[in-house]
DNA sequence: CAGCATCCTGGTAGATACTG
DNA sequence: CAGTATCTACCAGGATGCTG
């Protein structure tokens, strides 16, 4: 598939990223394997039940992410990387690497105004 | 820097590259360089000035993009990468690469359905 | 030509409370 | 434990009109 603008891919990549906690769900299921919905809750201070569990369904509707139920009490559910979703780690890794040079920028430009 | 999720350095990337017409906006100055603002306009149906404009601002920002004003009548003024921004291409290419594969299995899932 | 000022709207995110 | 159900706040995005 060509590189056009007129011919943009990258929206796709992008819709699925989007939401303010994604990245780092992701990368707490792609580098830590498969966890519980309370596990991923205690990792991420701040964020609410709704929005995880919004944001698990979303990657679950598109196939990013696996959602495994147990038949249990108490309720016990488990969310793992598909094969699928494990192929956007090289996006991931594109954007963690730039987002790192990024903020080494920043630092750098605001010791620059400090200094002037 | 390392890719941990209490680390996440994929919010910034993502946060230059969220806005409905960035991805494209920058795929043309990467692909056809430095552009006019009516040129952009023309190229992207459906942008208002203000949202044109408004992309265009937040790029420059961050430095991703670069604006020359001409100081003559009619205004003239163009965009174009900066080397920085340049560095933003792996990325966008890692969700080019991903976009274009995704949008093939949502092709291939709607067929399932249409045939079973 | 390029852009600002104004007003409007829908959806994302969040706080809070309740349930199988 | 792992969710729903409401309600509220905010802002990205958009429509429209004016200007150096």
């Amino acid at each position: 598939m060509e590189k056009t603008p007129e011919n943009c891919q990258v929206e796709d990549a992008l819709g699925i990223l989007v939401g303010k906690w994604k990245p780092v769900i992701l990368l707490y299921l792609l580098q830590e394997g498969t966890k519980r919905f309370s596990e991923l809750k205690r990792k991420m201070p701040g964020i609410t039940q709704k929005m995880l569990t919004k944001q698990l369904r979303e990657l679950e509707d598109e196939d990013i992410i696996q959602r495994v139920v147990y038949a249990q009490v108490p309720p016990k559910v488990e969310y793992s990387m598909t094969d699928y979703g494990r192929s956007l780690e090289p996006v991931l890794d594109a954007m963690h690497d730039w987002g790192a040079k990024h903020t080494v920028r920043k630092v750098l430009k605001a010791d620059q105004v400090k200094s002037s």
